[in-house]
DNA sequence: AATATAATTCCATATAGTGGAACTTCAGGG
DNA sequence: CCCTGAAGTTCCACTATATGGAATTATATT
Protein backbone atom coordinates (compact mmCIF):
# COMPACT_ATOMS: atom_id res chain seq x y z
CA UNK A 1 0.00 0.00 0.00
CA UNK A 2 2.46 2.26 -0.75
CA UNK A 3 4.89 3.29 -3.93
CA UNK A 4 5.20 -0.20 -5.23
CA UNK A 5 9.24 -0.07 -6.79
CA UNK A 6 10.00 -3.79 -5.67
CA UNK A 7 12.89 -5.47 -4.58
CA UNK A 8 14.90 -3.01 -7.01
CA UNK A 9 15.44 -0.60 -4.75
CA UNK A 10 16.98 -1.87 -2.53
CA UNK A 11 19.60 -3.40 -5.23
CA UNK A 12 19.84 0.57 -6.55
CA UNK A 13 20.40 1.76 -2.81
CA UNK A 14 23.74 -0.59 -2.44
CA UNK A 15 24.79 -0.07 -6.17
CA UNK A 16 24.25 3.75 -5.45
CA UNK A 17 26.22 3.20 -1.75
CA UNK A 18 29.35 1.65 -3.93
CA UNK A 19 29.23 4.27 -6.43
CA UNK A 20 29.97 6.81 -3.74
CA UNK A 21 32.49 5.11 -1.92
CA UNK A 22 35.67 5.61 -4.53
CA UNK A 23 37.90 2.59 -2.96
CA UNK A 24 34.74 0.25 -3.11
CA UNK A 25 32.72 -0.78 0.05
CA UNK A 26 32.97 -4.04 2.21
CA UNK A 27 30.06 -6.27 3.38
CA UNK A 28 29.92 -4.23 6.94
CA UNK A 29 30.40 -0.91 4.69
CA UNK A 30 27.30 -1.63 2.81
CA UNK A 31 25.29 -2.93 5.49
CA UNK A 32 25.59 0.27 7.48
CA UNK A 33 25.42 2.46 4.42
CA UNK A 34 22.24 1.04 3.88
CA UNK A 35 20.55 -0.57 6.65
CA UNK A 36 20.17 -3.75 5.00
CA UNK A 37 20.30 -6.55 7.53
CA UNK A 38 23.21 -8.49 6.94
CA UNK A 39 22.17 -11.97 5.69
CA UNK A 40 19.92 -9.51 3.12
CA UNK A 41 23.23 -7.26 2.08
CA UNK A 42 25.15 -10.62 1.45
CA UNK A 43 22.87 -12.03 -0.86
CA UNK A 44 21.99 -8.73 -2.47
CA UNK A 45 25.99 -8.27 -3.01
CA UNK A 46 25.93 -11.94 -3.98
CA UNK A 47 23.81 -11.41 -6.81
CA UNK A 48 24.74 -8.26 -8.29
CA UNK A 49 28.38 -9.44 -8.21
CA UNK A 50 26.24 -12.70 -10.48
CA UNK A 51 25.26 -10.68 -13.26
CA UNK A 52 28.25 -8.40 -12.95
CA UNK A 53 27.00 -5.37 -11.96
CA UNK A 54 29.80 -5.35 -9.38
CA UNK A 55 33.42 -7.06 -8.94
CA UNK A 56 34.95 -8.32 -6.33
CA UNK A 57 38.20 -6.37 -5.13
CA UNK A 58 41.12 -7.71 -3.16
CA UNK A 59 40.40 -10.96 -1.27
CA UNK A 60 36.96 -10.26 -2.93
CA UNK A 61 35.51 -8.66 0.58
CA UNK A 62 35.55 -5.08 -1.34
CA UNK A 63 32.88 -4.49 -3.76
CA UNK A 64 33.50 -1.91 -6.34
CA UNK A 65 31.01 -1.16 -9.29
CA UNK A 66 31.77 -3.85 -12.22
CA UNK A 67 32.06 -4.37 -15.73
CA UNK A 68 28.82 -4.96 -17.03
CA UNK A 69 27.63 -1.56 -15.88
CA UNK A 70 30.41 0.20 -17.51
CA UNK A 71 28.91 -1.64 -20.74
CA UNK A 72 25.68 -0.67 -20.54
CA UNK A 73 26.71 2.80 -19.95
CA UNK A 74 28.75 2.73 -23.24
CA UNK A 75 26.07 1.32 -25.43
CA UNK A 76 23.66 3.97 -23.95
CA UNK A 77 26.19 6.56 -24.89
CA UNK A 78 24.87 9.61 -27.06
CA UNK A 79 27.10 9.06 -30.12
CA UNK A 80 27.72 12.50 -30.23
CA UNK A 81 29.88 12.48 -26.76
CA UNK A 82 32.09 9.54 -28.44
CA UNK A 83 32.46 11.32 -31.37
CA UNK A 84 33.66 14.52 -29.28
CA UNK A 85 35.81 12.09 -27.31
CA UNK A 86 38.17 10.51 -30.43
CA UNK A 87 38.35 13.17 -32.15
CA UNK A 88 41.55 14.31 -31.30
CA UNK A 89 42.72 10.97 -32.06
CA UNK A 90 41.34 10.65 -35.43
CA UNK A 91 43.01 14.04 -36.07
CA UNK A 92 46.02 12.36 -35.15
CA UNK A 93 45.97 9.56 -37.35
CA UNK A 94 44.54 11.70 -40.41
CA UNK A 95 47.35 13.96 -40.14
CA UNK A 96 49.99 11.45 -40.40
CA UNK A 97 48.96 9.14 -43.01
CA UNK A 98 47.14 11.34 -44.96
CA UNK A 99 43.85 9.02 -44.88
CA UNK A 100 40.64 8.77 -43.16
CA UNK A 101 40.71 7.80 -39.90
CA UNK A 102 37.29 6.31 -38.43
CA UNK A 103 35.40 5.02 -35.06
CA UNK A 104 32.88 2.26 -35.42
CA UNK A 105 30.91 1.22 -32.36
CA UNK A 106 28.70 -2.02 -32.05
CA UNK A 107 24.90 -0.81 -31.73
CA UNK A 108 23.13 -4.23 -30.82
CA UNK A 109 24.35 -6.38 -33.54
CA UNK A 110 25.09 -4.09 -36.02
CA UNK A 111 28.42 -2.13 -36.37
CA UNK A 112 28.53 1.45 -37.39
CA UNK A 113 30.88 4.07 -38.03
CA UNK A 114 30.15 7.24 -35.42
CA UNK A 115 32.83 9.23 -35.92
CA UNK A 116 34.65 10.11 -39.00
CA UNK A 117 38.02 12.62 -39.70
CA UNK A 118 39.15 13.12 -43.99
CA UNK A 119 42.18 14.48 -45.20
CA UNK A 120 42.15 17.51 -46.85
CA UNK A 121 42.92 16.01 -49.86
CA UNK A 122 40.40 13.90 -49.96
CA UNK A 123 36.83 14.12 -51.68
CA UNK A 124 35.16 10.77 -51.70
CA UNK A 125 33.47 9.57 -47.96
CA UNK A 126 34.16 6.00 -47.56
CA UNK A 127 32.50 5.93 -43.95
CA UNK A 128 30.19 8.81 -43.62
CA UNK A 129 29.15 8.30 -39.62
CA UNK A 130 26.19 5.87 -39.45
CA UNK A 131 27.10 4.04 -42.04
CA UNK A 132 26.62 0.23 -41.57
CA UNK A 133 29.61 -1.73 -41.54
CA UNK A 134 29.12 -5.54 -42.58
CA UNK A 135 30.60 -8.29 -40.91
CA UNK A 136 31.78 -9.89 -43.18
CA UNK A 137 33.36 -7.38 -45.40
CA UNK A 138 34.76 -4.65 -43.52
CA UNK A 139 37.63 -4.52 -41.08
CA UNK A 140 36.23 -2.29 -37.97
CA UNK A 141 33.11 -4.68 -37.80
CA UNK A 142 35.55 -8.12 -37.84
CA UNK A 143 37.77 -6.44 -35.38
CA UNK A 144 35.08 -5.82 -32.73
CA UNK A 145 33.29 -9.17 -33.52
CA UNK A 146 36.15 -10.89 -32.69
CA UNK A 147 36.02 -10.09 -29.59
CA UNK A 148 32.35 -10.38 -28.78
CA UNK A 149 30.54 -13.42 -27.00
CA UNK A 150 30.48 -16.31 -28.72
CA UNK A 151 26.59 -16.72 -28.57
CA UNK A 152 25.92 -13.61 -30.24
CA UNK A 153 28.78 -14.24 -32.88
CA UNK A 154 26.75 -17.38 -33.83
CA UNK A 155 23.76 -15.34 -34.56
CA UNK A 156 25.41 -13.36 -36.68
CA UNK A 157 26.90 -15.67 -38.27
CA UNK A 158 23.86 -17.22 -39.08
CA UNK A 159 22.57 -14.16 -41.23
CA UNK A 160 22.70 -14.02 -44.99
CA UNK A 161 25.69 -12.44 -46.20
CA UNK A 162 25.69 -10.02 -49.13
CA UNK A 163 28.10 -9.99 -52.30
CA UNK A 164 29.61 -6.14 -52.60
CA UNK A 165 32.24 -7.26 -55.41
CA UNK A 166 33.68 -10.36 -56.17
CA UNK A 167 36.59 -9.97 -53.48
CA UNK A 168 33.70 -10.68 -50.80
CA UNK A 169 34.33 -13.39 -48.46
CA UNK A 170 30.63 -14.21 -47.85
CA UNK A 171 31.28 -17.85 -46.96
CA UNK A 172 31.17 -18.44 -43.29
CA UNK A 173 33.78 -20.42 -42.60
CA UNK A 174 35.55 -17.78 -44.40
CA UNK A 175 34.41 -15.45 -41.86
CA UNK A 176 35.09 -17.64 -38.83
CA UNK A 177 38.71 -17.91 -40.30
CA UNK A 178 38.75 -13.95 -40.83
CA UNK A 179 37.96 -13.34 -37.17
CA UNK A 180 39.78 -15.98 -35.68
CA UNK A 181 42.85 -14.22 -37.38
CA UNK A 182 41.59 -11.30 -35.56
CA UNK A 183 42.24 -12.46 -32.45
CA UNK A 184 45.31 -13.91 -33.13
CA UNK A 185 47.09 -10.65 -34.65
CA UNK A 186 45.11 -8.23 -32.99
CA UNK A 187 43.81 -6.39 -36.39
CA UNK A 188 41.48 -6.22 -38.89
CA UNK A 189 42.13 -5.78 -42.87
CA UNK A 190 39.85 -5.61 -45.16
CA UNK A 191 40.63 -5.35 -49.21
CA UNK A 192 38.24 -4.74 -51.62
CA UNK A 193 35.23 -6.48 -50.11
CA UNK A 194 32.80 -3.87 -49.51
CA UNK A 195 33.77 -1.08 -52.27
CA UNK A 196 36.31 -2.31 -55.08
CA UNK A 197 40.09 -0.65 -54.75
CA UNK A 198 39.46 0.56 -51.18
CA UNK A 199 41.91 -0.73 -48.18
CA UNK A 200 40.91 -0.30 -44.93
CA UNK A 201 42.35 -1.95 -41.37
CA UNK A 202 41.11 -1.81 -37.82
CA UNK A 203 42.17 -2.48 -34.52
CA UNK A 204 39.47 -3.10 -31.40
CA UNK A 205 39.51 -1.05 -28.35
CA UNK A 206 39.70 -3.11 -25.37
CA UNK A 207 38.01 -1.18 -22.67
CA UNK A 208 38.94 -2.24 -18.99
CA UNK A 209 36.40 -4.62 -17.80
CA UNK A 210 33.83 -3.72 -20.68
CA UNK A 211 35.05 -5.72 -23.45
CA UNK A 212 35.49 -4.36 -27.04
CA UNK A 213 32.39 -2.07 -27.95
CA UNK A 214 34.73 0.14 -30.25
CA UNK A 215 37.05 -0.17 -33.25
CA UNK A 216 39.48 2.58 -34.69
CA UNK A 217 40.23 1.98 -38.14
CA UNK A 218 41.75 3.70 -41.35
CA UNK A 219 40.29 3.14 -45.08
CA UNK A 220 41.74 4.72 -48.42
CA UNK A 221 42.37 3.87 -51.81
CA UNK A 222 44.55 0.34 -51.80
CA UNK A 223 47.18 2.54 -54.34
CA UNK A 224 47.77 5.25 -51.66
CA UNK A 225 47.11 3.33 -48.07
CA UNK A 226 48.67 0.22 -49.30
CA UNK A 227 51.89 1.90 -49.58
CA UNK A 228 52.71 2.03 -46.18
CA UNK A 229 53.51 -1.45 -44.14
CA UNK A 230 50.39 -3.03 -42.34
CA UNK A 231 52.81 -2.99 -39.42
CA UNK A 232 53.33 0.96 -39.80
CA UNK A 233 49.42 1.88 -39.76
CA UNK A 234 48.26 -0.96 -37.39
CA UNK A 235 50.59 0.26 -34.69
CA UNK A 236 49.17 3.83 -35.11
CA UNK A 237 45.93 2.64 -34.69
CA UNK A 238 46.77 0.38 -31.51
CA UNK A 239 48.34 3.21 -29.92
CA UNK A 240 45.08 5.17 -30.88
CA UNK A 241 43.17 2.51 -29.54
CA UNK A 242 44.82 2.36 -26.19
CA UNK A 243 44.09 6.10 -25.58
CA UNK A 244 40.43 6.03 -26.31
CA UNK A 245 40.17 3.44 -23.93
CA UNK A 246 42.09 4.98 -21.22
CA UNK A 247 39.90 8.28 -22.25
CA UNK A 248 37.19 10.45 -20.83
CA UNK A 249 35.05 7.67 -21.16
CA UNK A 250 37.28 5.48 -19.89
CA UNK A 251 35.77 2.80 -17.23
CA UNK A 252 34.39 3.11 -13.94
CA UNK A 253 37.42 1.57 -11.42
CA UNK A 254 37.51 -1.79 -11.72
CA UNK A 255 39.38 -5.20 -11.92
CA UNK A 256 39.16 -8.83 -12.29
CA UNK A 257 37.06 -11.00 -9.93
CA UNK B 1 19.65 -26.24 -9.44
CA UNK B 2 21.87 -24.14 -11.23
CA UNK B 3 23.63 -20.87 -10.76
CA UNK B 4 21.72 -18.83 -8.93
CA UNK B 5 21.38 -15.04 -9.57
CA UNK B 6 17.78 -14.51 -8.52
CA UNK B 7 15.58 -12.51 -10.19
CA UNK B 8 18.59 -9.73 -11.44
CA UNK B 9 19.39 -11.59 -14.87
CA UNK B 10 15.87 -10.59 -15.62
CA UNK B 11 16.09 -7.18 -15.40
CA UNK B 12 19.48 -7.25 -16.78
CA UNK B 13 18.54 -8.48 -19.83
CA UNK B 14 15.54 -6.15 -20.03
CA UNK B 15 18.37 -3.37 -19.39
CA UNK B 16 21.14 -5.17 -21.96
CA UNK B 17 18.08 -4.89 -25.10
CA UNK B 18 17.28 -1.40 -24.19
CA UNK B 19 20.97 -0.31 -24.07
CA UNK B 20 21.51 -2.70 -27.35
CA UNK B 21 18.78 -0.45 -29.18
CA UNK B 22 19.68 3.42 -29.54
CA UNK B 23 16.77 4.73 -29.98
CA UNK B 24 14.95 3.22 -27.60
CA UNK B 25 12.07 0.15 -27.26
CA UNK B 26 8.66 -0.59 -26.89
CA UNK B 27 7.08 -3.23 -24.29
CA UNK B 28 6.57 -5.58 -27.17
CA UNK B 29 10.04 -5.33 -28.22
CA UNK B 30 11.49 -5.97 -25.23
CA UNK B 31 9.10 -8.79 -24.81
CA UNK B 32 10.50 -9.91 -28.15
CA UNK B 33 14.34 -9.51 -27.16
CA UNK B 34 14.15 -10.76 -23.85
CA UNK B 35 11.78 -14.01 -24.03
CA UNK B 36 9.83 -12.29 -21.05
CA UNK B 37 6.07 -13.40 -20.85
CA UNK B 38 4.35 -10.01 -21.31
CA UNK B 39 2.99 -9.16 -18.03
CA UNK B 40 5.92 -9.73 -16.85
CA UNK B 41 8.14 -7.67 -19.40
CA UNK B 42 5.69 -4.93 -17.91
CA UNK B 43 6.02 -4.91 -14.79
CA UNK B 44 9.48 -5.27 -15.26
CA UNK B 45 9.84 -2.25 -17.32
CA UNK B 46 7.50 -0.23 -14.69
CA UNK B 47 10.13 -1.50 -11.72
CA UNK B 48 12.99 0.10 -13.42
CA UNK B 49 11.33 3.30 -14.54
CA UNK B 50 10.17 3.46 -11.02
CA UNK B 51 13.73 3.59 -9.61
CA UNK B 52 15.23 5.81 -12.46
CA UNK B 53 17.15 2.95 -14.11
CA UNK B 54 14.90 3.87 -17.47
CA UNK B 55 13.08 6.22 -18.45
CA UNK B 56 9.76 6.28 -20.88
CA UNK B 57 9.82 8.26 -24.02
CA UNK B 58 7.44 10.07 -25.92
CA UNK B 59 3.55 9.16 -24.79
CA UNK B 60 5.89 6.66 -22.29
CA UNK B 61 5.39 3.76 -24.79
CA UNK B 62 9.02 3.98 -25.37
CA UNK B 63 11.82 3.09 -22.81
CA UNK B 64 14.92 3.98 -23.04
CA UNK B 65 17.87 3.96 -20.07
CA UNK B 66 17.20 6.60 -17.73
CA UNK B 67 19.62 9.50 -15.56
CA UNK B 68 20.18 7.74 -12.56
CA UNK B 69 22.30 4.69 -14.47
CA UNK B 70 24.49 8.00 -15.79
CA UNK B 71 24.68 9.37 -11.78
CA UNK B 72 26.26 6.11 -11.32
CA UNK B 73 28.92 5.87 -14.06
CA UNK B 74 29.87 9.20 -13.23
CA UNK B 75 30.32 8.83 -9.17
CA UNK B 76 31.90 5.48 -10.37
CA UNK B 77 34.07 7.42 -12.88
CA UNK B 78 37.33 7.14 -12.23
CA UNK B 79 39.32 10.85 -11.28
CA UNK B 80 41.91 10.86 -14.01
CA UNK B 81 39.61 9.88 -17.11
CA UNK B 82 37.14 13.27 -15.64
CA UNK B 83 40.51 15.28 -15.44
CA UNK B 84 41.58 14.26 -18.92
CA UNK B 85 38.32 15.33 -19.69
CA UNK B 86 38.12 19.30 -18.18
CA UNK B 87 41.00 20.13 -19.41
CA UNK B 88 41.02 22.17 -22.41
CA UNK B 89 38.38 23.95 -20.57
CA UNK B 90 40.73 24.74 -17.70
CA UNK B 91 43.36 25.66 -19.88
CA UNK B 92 40.99 28.10 -21.56
CA UNK B 93 39.96 29.57 -18.34
CA UNK B 94 43.46 30.28 -17.16
CA UNK B 95 44.83 31.34 -20.59
CA UNK B 96 41.80 34.24 -20.05
CA UNK B 97 41.93 35.29 -16.30
CA UNK B 98 45.38 34.35 -15.66
CA UNK B 99 44.02 32.57 -12.35
CA UNK B 100 43.49 28.75 -11.23
CA UNK B 101 40.78 26.95 -12.42
CA UNK B 102 39.80 23.64 -11.53
CA UNK B 103 36.92 21.18 -11.12
CA UNK B 104 35.30 19.99 -8.12
CA UNK B 105 33.89 16.81 -8.10
CA UNK B 106 30.73 15.24 -5.37
CA UNK B 107 31.93 11.75 -4.03
CA UNK B 108 29.84 10.28 -1.56
CA UNK B 109 29.09 13.11 0.76
CA UNK B 110 32.26 14.87 0.46
CA UNK B 111 33.08 17.61 -2.44
CA UNK B 112 36.84 17.10 -3.18
CA UNK B 113 38.88 18.94 -6.16
CA UNK B 114 39.98 16.41 -8.82
CA UNK B 115 41.69 18.55 -11.52
CA UNK B 116 43.65 21.92 -11.45
CA UNK B 117 45.25 24.53 -13.52
CA UNK B 118 47.22 27.52 -12.74
CA UNK B 119 48.74 30.42 -14.07
CA UNK B 120 52.18 29.96 -14.98
CA UNK B 121 53.19 33.12 -12.84
CA UNK B 122 51.18 31.36 -9.80
CA UNK B 123 53.41 29.67 -7.18
CA UNK B 124 51.38 28.74 -4.71
CA UNK B 125 48.37 26.41 -5.07
CA UNK B 126 45.26 26.88 -3.24
CA UNK B 127 43.26 23.50 -4.56
CA UNK B 128 45.76 20.64 -5.00
CA UNK B 129 43.39 18.03 -7.20
CA UNK B 130 42.30 15.85 -3.86
CA UNK B 131 41.73 18.58 -1.81
CA UNK B 132 38.24 18.03 0.47
CA UNK B 133 36.15 21.18 -0.65
CA UNK B 134 33.93 22.15 2.99
CA UNK B 135 30.13 22.93 2.07
CA UNK B 136 30.47 26.21 4.49
CA UNK B 137 33.57 27.67 3.12
CA UNK B 138 34.30 27.17 -0.20
CA UNK B 139 32.02 28.17 -3.04
CA UNK B 140 32.46 25.09 -5.32
CA UNK B 141 31.29 22.56 -2.64
CA UNK B 142 28.30 25.56 -2.13
CA UNK B 143 27.34 25.20 -5.70
CA UNK B 144 27.30 21.50 -5.82
CA UNK B 145 24.98 21.37 -2.20
CA UNK B 146 22.53 23.32 -3.93
CA UNK B 147 21.06 21.23 -5.75
CA UNK B 148 21.63 17.56 -4.10
CA UNK B 149 18.44 15.98 -2.59
CA UNK B 150 16.98 17.66 0.83
CA UNK B 151 17.73 14.39 2.45
CA UNK B 152 21.28 14.41 1.30
CA UNK B 153 21.81 18.46 2.56
CA UNK B 154 19.72 18.08 5.73
CA UNK B 155 22.49 15.18 6.35
CA UNK B 156 25.53 17.78 5.60
CA UNK B 157 24.01 20.35 7.79
CA UNK B 158 23.71 18.34 11.05
CA UNK B 159 27.21 17.86 10.87
CA UNK B 160 29.88 20.20 12.74
CA UNK B 161 31.36 22.83 11.02
CA UNK B 162 34.78 23.99 11.57
CA UNK B 163 36.35 28.01 11.47
CA UNK B 164 38.95 28.58 9.33
CA UNK B 165 39.05 32.08 9.36
CA UNK B 166 37.44 34.99 11.04
CA UNK B 167 35.39 35.40 8.02
CA UNK B 168 34.17 31.70 7.97
CA UNK B 169 30.31 31.47 7.71
CA UNK B 170 30.02 28.31 10.05
CA UNK B 171 26.24 28.90 11.24
CA UNK B 172 23.62 26.54 9.94
CA UNK B 173 21.39 29.93 9.04
CA UNK B 174 23.64 31.71 7.45
CA UNK B 175 24.52 27.80 4.74
CA UNK B 176 21.30 27.49 4.20
CA UNK B 177 21.04 30.77 2.69
CA UNK B 178 23.86 30.81 1.07
CA UNK B 179 22.94 27.59 -0.60
CA UNK B 180 19.41 29.29 -1.00
CA UNK B 181 21.49 32.16 -2.69
CA UNK B 182 22.97 29.67 -4.99
CA UNK B 183 19.71 27.96 -5.98
CA UNK B 184 18.88 31.77 -7.01
CA UNK B 185 22.09 33.40 -8.94
CA UNK B 186 23.49 30.32 -10.07
CA UNK B 187 26.86 30.26 -9.18
CA UNK B 188 28.66 30.86 -5.97
CA UNK B 189 31.10 33.06 -3.75
CA UNK B 190 33.47 33.19 -1.06
CA UNK B 191 35.88 35.38 -0.02
CA UNK B 192 38.43 34.78 2.26
CA UNK B 193 36.06 31.82 3.96
CA UNK B 194 38.78 29.23 3.78
CA UNK B 195 41.83 30.74 3.32
CA UNK B 196 42.21 34.72 4.05
CA UNK B 197 42.75 36.54 1.06
CA UNK B 198 41.65 34.29 -1.19
CA UNK B 199 38.09 34.98 -3.57
CA UNK B 200 37.03 32.08 -5.76
CA UNK B 201 33.55 31.61 -8.06
CA UNK B 202 32.28 28.22 -8.72
CA UNK B 203 29.52 27.11 -11.41
CA UNK B 204 27.24 23.68 -11.13
CA UNK B 205 27.55 21.46 -14.32
CA UNK B 206 24.27 20.64 -14.62
CA UNK B 207 24.56 17.16 -16.22
CA UNK B 208 21.60 16.20 -18.01
CA UNK B 209 19.17 14.07 -16.53
CA UNK B 210 22.13 13.31 -13.73
CA UNK B 211 21.51 16.60 -11.98
CA UNK B 212 24.76 18.29 -10.33
CA UNK B 213 27.84 16.26 -9.56
CA UNK B 214 30.21 18.68 -10.42
CA UNK B 215 31.55 22.07 -10.19
CA UNK B 216 34.08 24.54 -12.65
CA UNK B 217 35.60 27.26 -10.60
CA UNK B 218 38.48 29.85 -10.12
CA UNK B 219 40.58 30.91 -7.39
CA UNK B 220 43.20 33.47 -6.47
CA UNK B 221 43.81 36.21 -4.59
CA UNK B 222 41.07 38.80 -3.62
CA UNK B 223 43.09 41.40 -4.78
CA UNK B 224 44.12 40.13 -8.48
CA UNK B 225 41.00 37.64 -9.23
CA UNK B 226 38.74 40.82 -7.46
CA UNK B 227 39.29 43.17 -10.49
CA UNK B 228 37.17 41.01 -12.67
CA UNK B 229 33.66 41.82 -12.75
CA UNK B 230 31.91 38.82 -10.61
CA UNK B 231 29.71 38.91 -14.12
CA UNK B 232 32.79 38.22 -15.87
CA UNK B 233 33.90 35.77 -14.62
CA UNK B 234 30.72 33.95 -13.97
CA UNK B 235 29.58 33.74 -17.51
CA UNK B 236 33.15 32.14 -18.60
CA UNK B 237 32.35 29.35 -15.64
CA UNK B 238 29.00 28.77 -16.42
CA UNK B 239 29.84 28.72 -20.11
CA UNK B 240 32.61 25.77 -19.36
CA UNK B 241 29.87 24.34 -16.99
CA UNK B 242 27.95 23.84 -20.32
CA UNK B 243 30.55 22.51 -22.39
CA UNK B 244 31.71 20.05 -19.91
CA UNK B 245 28.37 18.77 -19.55
CA UNK B 246 27.54 18.26 -23.11
CA UNK B 247 31.33 16.74 -23.53
CA UNK B 248 32.38 13.38 -23.86
CA UNK B 249 30.95 12.46 -20.07
CA UNK B 250 27.89 13.32 -21.03
CA UNK B 251 24.69 11.69 -20.76
CA UNK B 252 23.10 8.70 -22.45
CA UNK B 253 20.21 9.34 -24.37
CA UNK B 254 17.32 10.89 -21.93
CA UNK B 255 14.55 12.87 -21.37
CA UNK B 256 12.18 13.62 -18.78
CA UNK B 257 9.14 11.03 -18.09
C1' DA C 1 46.62 -17.74 21.99
C1' DA C 2 42.59 -15.04 23.02
C1' DT C 3 39.09 -12.04 21.58
C1' DA C 4 36.53 -9.02 18.77
C1' DT C 5 34.79 -8.14 14.36
C1' DA C 6 33.54 -9.37 9.82
C1' DA C 7 32.00 -12.85 6.43
C1' DT C 8 29.22 -16.71 5.35
C1' DT C 9 25.75 -20.26 5.73
C1' DC C 10 21.12 -21.97 7.21
C1' DC C 11 16.26 -22.40 7.21
C1' DA C 12 11.24 -21.82 8.57
C1' DT C 13 8.31 -18.17 7.11
C1' DA C 14 5.66 -15.20 4.32
C1' DT C 15 6.36 -11.91 1.00
C1' DA C 16 6.91 -10.73 -3.53
C1' DG C 17 7.28 -12.14 -8.23
C1' DT C 18 4.87 -14.99 -11.83
C1' DG C 19 2.39 -15.25 -16.15
C1' DG C 20 -1.95 -16.57 -18.42
C1' DA C 21 -6.12 -14.48 -19.38
C1' DA C 22 -9.23 -10.69 -19.49
C1' DC C 23 -9.69 -6.00 -20.44
C1' DT C 24 -8.52 -1.33 -22.44
C1' DT C 25 -6.41 1.72 -25.61
C1' DC C 26 -4.77 2.98 -29.97
C1' DA C 27 -3.89 3.20 -35.07
C1' DG C 28 -5.25 2.51 -39.47
C1' DG C 29 -8.24 0.74 -43.25
C1' DG C 30 -12.59 -0.01 -45.26
C1' DC D 1 -17.24 6.54 -38.45
C1' DC D 2 -16.94 2.02 -37.04
C1' DC D 3 -14.51 -2.07 -37.23
C1' DT D 4 -10.45 -4.78 -36.31
C1' DG D 5 -5.99 -6.29 -34.96
C1' DA D 6 -2.05 -5.20 -32.32
C1' DA D 7 -0.04 -3.05 -28.37
C1' DG D 8 -0.50 -1.77 -23.71
C1' DT D 9 -2.42 -2.49 -19.04
C1' DT D 10 -4.60 -4.73 -15.16
C1' DC D 11 -5.89 -8.83 -12.38
C1' DC D 12 -5.23 -12.60 -9.35
C1' DA D 13 -4.55 -17.44 -7.71
C1' DC D 14 -0.26 -19.89 -7.27
C1' DT D 15 4.17 -20.77 -5.72
C1' DA D 16 8.77 -19.89 -6.14
C1' DT D 17 11.82 -16.66 -3.91
C1' DA D 18 13.50 -13.39 -1.04
C1' DT D 19 13.75 -12.60 3.92
C1' DG D 20 16.56 -11.85 8.14
C1' DG D 21 17.69 -13.62 12.77
C1' DA D 22 20.64 -16.91 14.60
C1' DA D 23 24.38 -20.11 14.33
C1' DT D 24 28.98 -20.92 12.21
C1' DT D 25 33.28 -20.09 10.26
C1' DA D 26 36.94 -16.92 8.77
C1' DT D 27 39.81 -12.83 9.69
C1' DA D 28 42.03 -9.16 12.14
C1' DT D 29 43.82 -7.18 16.42
C1' DT D 30 46.19 -7.17 21.00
Amino acid sequence: MGSETGILTRYAAVLDALAAAPGGLTLIEVVRATGLPRGTAHRLLGALRGVGYIAGRDGRKVYVLGPRLLRLLHLGQAPAAVAAAVRPLLDGLTARFKETAFLAKLTGREVRSVAMRMPDSESQSYVQPGRLMPVHATASAKAIWAYQEDGAVEAILAEPRARFTDKTRSGEAELRADLERVRHSGFAVCDGELDPGVLSYACPVHLDGAGVLYAIGMVGLSQRLGRFGAQEVVAALQEAAEAFAKGPLAAVESDRP
